[in-house]
DNA sequence: TCCATTGACGTTTTT
DNA sequence: CGTCAATGGA
């Protein structure tokens, strides 16, 4: 058979990785070198030239969306159909499992997966419930703890605390939630990891199985895998797994959520013959991009080493913009934007990223103000909708009753006069008889523990549930899904609210009932197992949706730095690059390693850029309601300055204050301060400084002054004794 | 039960 | 400065 199609368009290392190895590969893939493509081709050769079944394979990503796209390119790679194909999230192939095998792992046929709002609210009730006060013992603390063990594969039990009275009460907390979790056959985030490593563990029959049957394993964004992760797949792999890793140790930015670089070292140690190959030659960006990319990352201690180079010529030199403020900096990112769509190019072709999510709101108000479409990544995810929770929280109720987290959602949504009182009254029958809520409720209204009124108002909701599940037995899903939305008169619930918001959460339901009607059962659920229902369930919970609409529109991309890894743009704008916003003071703080992993996020930022890269950071910042003189960042520092063009602003336009405010109201007429914006001054105590702003007039005008020694200050013009240099 | 006011707090996010 | 959640009065 001819394959030179799988090797022809690939460069050496490239072939070297897809082709050099009958054991075990380490592919260290620099940014933009072709990762995913080595991934893919890897995957065919082992299928067209090495003969391998597809059954045997077991390629896993982190995302859906890189999961979908290399089963997506496989398929046309291959010209076959990728269907036997094991290609998943790490979470989705454990929930198959978790599925497949639930008696095994002790999980009840129905469990349900807890997102983690779910997993919040549950660990509050329950710190509630063992009178713990909120104040000192929040839940999403809790939740962090929890979610970090499970991530190093502990339970409670095996947890040292040594009477360290924080550790000991939180891992009594974990105890409680895990009883409530196990009780109801409700399973986090974390749990369908940790269960998938355990039923490894704890069944050997099943495990030896898996063993026998994938012989190939591939995994994308290795550097990203925590503790469990890693367990699980050296489980698997025993002796006889081929396995095949790609990761960039210089791309490690999810540390701080249990992400564990060392796993690409544990890999060289604990695997034998490991070949590793360097993809280093980048198809994306511009020689000087790459070169600042470089150097900065250079400073970077115990690295593995790697050097990105291109065979494309060096580019326009990288952009530095020294901003007055965060108004400026804005305003001048889009007029960049604005001359870029002049020359005709495209707005998608622009990302605005930056550190913290909260940034983007500025640039949102230019680009809305300049008439520019864009897009912010990262928001609220369809299936994370209130209204779409609380539609589905019926349906899992109807379809596993014990499930605690859907009871406590919707029993009084709308209102059905099960107030605060009968509700604790179900939760105290639950606690002492070890029952779900569920349960509980039918518990107390067979006792006749309630009032009249709370007795009929809860035998009357147990009667809907009952009533919904009988007769909707055999609808099919999407008549299911509008049964239960109009049966539960959810939309009573929000009639309350604001017009518009109501009419946004109807639109919701409605679009919800159209998905549960056009829903197919996908093959691997099928051949799992799951019924349409199952499968709906867990789709809605392991794939929210897509963050929004797609990218079709032709709209400038605004998104954190963490959320534009592995993406392009030829355009690129790094914003808010100072001291404190990025790196983050917190990374700043603590010594333990995070300053290093910032470099990282600014070095995933750089090589996002095709052609141009904009650097920016304000000179004064408002940060919790005060003003802030900030440093730039120090990774500008970092870069070659020979590569940094500072544009220096304008100073007659570009002083935001004349252009946001052209202050004709105040006493003081623009030409009527005795300074101008952005002139230098002198004060008898403080020295130089620069005028940055005016506020107020006649006698009570302040001036804010950045002063080159003493930093900025607002002063009242009639006491300042100023003079003009 | 609801809305409004007050108060604390303030990285990064996928599953 | 803004947001979100908790609290308390009507």
């Amino acid at each position: 058979m001819d394959v030179s199609h799988l090797l022809d368009e690939l460069n050496e290392p490239q072939r070297e990785a897809v082709a050099g190895s009958d054991g075990h590969v380490l592919v260290l893939a620099g940014a933009g070198s072709g990762k995913t493509r080595v991934l893919v081709h890897r995957l065919a050769w082992l299928i067209q030239v090495e003969h391998v079944s597809p059954l045997s394979v077991l390629a896993v990503t982190f995302t859906n969306k890189a999961a979908g796209e290399m089963r997506e390119r496989t398929g046309k790679l291959l010209q076959v159909s990728t269907r036997p194909l094991w290609i998943g999230t790490f979470h989705g192939i454990a929930h198959r499992l978790l599925r497949m095998h639930w008696k095994e792992a002790a999980l009840p046929e129905t469990f349900q997966i807890l997102d983690s709002e779910d997993q919040q609210r549950l660990l509050r009730r329950i710190i509630r419930e063992e009178g713990m006060d909120e104040a000192h013992w929040p839940a999403r603390q809790a939740q962090w703890f929890i979610n970090a063990r499970k991530d190093e594969g502990e339970r409670p039990q095996n947890i040292e605390h040594f009477d360290h009275p924080v550790t000991s009460t939180w891992v009594h907390v974990y105890q409680r939630y895990q009883d409530y979790c196990n009780r109801g056959g409700l399973v986090d985030f974390a749990e369908l990891l940790l269960r998938a490593h355990e039923l490894w563990l704890e069944q050997p029959t099943v495990l030896d199985h898996y063993r026998k049957r994938l012989q190939h394993l591939l995994i994308d964004e290795f550097q990203d895998t925590n503790a469990i992760q890693y367990a699980w797949l050296r489980m698997l792999a025993g002796d006889s797994g081929r396995v095949f890793v790609v990761g960039d140790d210089d791309q490690s930015i999810y540390g701080w959520r249990g992400a564990k670089v060392e796993n690409v070292q544990h890999f060289l140690n604990d695997f034998p013959d490991v070949r590793t190959v360097r993809l280093e030659q980048n198809y994306r960006s511009t020689g000087n991009i790459l070169d600042a990319a470089n150097a900065l990352i250079a400073h970077n201690e115990g690295r593995m080493g790697k050097k990105l180079w291109t065979a494309d010529p060096a580019g326009k030199p990288i952009q530095l913009y020294a901003a007055f403020n965060e108004q400026d900096e804005a305003r001048f990112v889009v007029e960049q934007i604005d001359q870029w769509l002049d020359e005709g190019r495209r707005a998608d072709d622009c990302a605005i990223l930056y550190r913290t999510t909260a940034q983007s709101r500025l640039f949102e108000e230019y680009l809305l103000r300049a008439s520019i479409p864009y897009r912010v990544y990262g928001g609220q995810r369809f299936f994370e909708r209130t209204e779409v929770k609380d539609a589905l929280a019926y349906l899992r109720l109807l379809h596993n009753p014990n499930d605690d987290a859907a009871m406590e959602r919707v029993i009084n949504k709308p209102v059905r006069a099960i107030g605060e009182k009968t509700i604790s009254l179900i939760r105290i029958q639950a606690r002492e008889s070890n029952l779900t809520l569920w349960q509980a409720a039918g518990e107390c209204v067979s006792q006749g523990i309630f009032a009249t009124r709370a007795g009929s108002a809860v035998s009357g909701f147990i009667k809907l549930i009952e009533g919904m599940r009988e007769r909707m037995q055999d609808w099919t899903l999407g008549n299911q899904m509008q049964g239960v939305i109009d049966e539960s008169n959810l939309v009573a619930h929000y009639e309350k609210e604001p017009r518009e918001r109501m009419e946004t959460r109807i639109e919701n339901l409605r679009e919800l009932a159209t998905a549960a009607d056009a829903f197919i059962l996908p093959h691997e659920d099928a051949d799992a197992g799951l019924t349409e229902l199952q499968s709906f369930l867990s789709h809605a919970a392991l794939e929210a949706g897509e963050t929004q609409g797609e990218s079709w529109d032709d709209c400038v991309q605004l998104m954190t730095l963490h959320s534009a890894k592995g993406l392009e743009f030829p355009m690129v704008f790094l914003a808010g690059m100072e001291d404190g916003l990025f790196p983050h003071q917190r990374s700043l703080e603590d010594s333990g390693g995070r300053l290093e992993e910032e470099r990282r996020l600014c070095y995933v930022g750089m090589t996002r850029a095709r052609e141009q890269l904009f650097i920016s950071y304000a000179e004064i910042r408002r940060m919790f309601g005060s003003q802030n003189h900030c440093r730039p960042s120090r990774f500008i520092g970092e870069m070659p300055s020979e590569l940094l063009q500072e544009i220096r602003p304008r100073m007659a336009t570009s002083r935001p204050y004349v252009a946001a405010q052209p202050v004709s109201s105040a006493g003081f007429s623009g030409q009527d301060w005795p300074f101008q914006l952005g002139q230098v001054v002198l004060h008898p105590k403080f020295g130089e400084g620069t005028v940055l702003a005016f506020e107020g007039s006649g006698e009570h005008t302040r001036v804010h002054i950045n002063f080159h020694d003493a930093g900025a200050k607002w002063l009242v013009m009639a006491y300042a004794k100023l003079q003009a240099r």
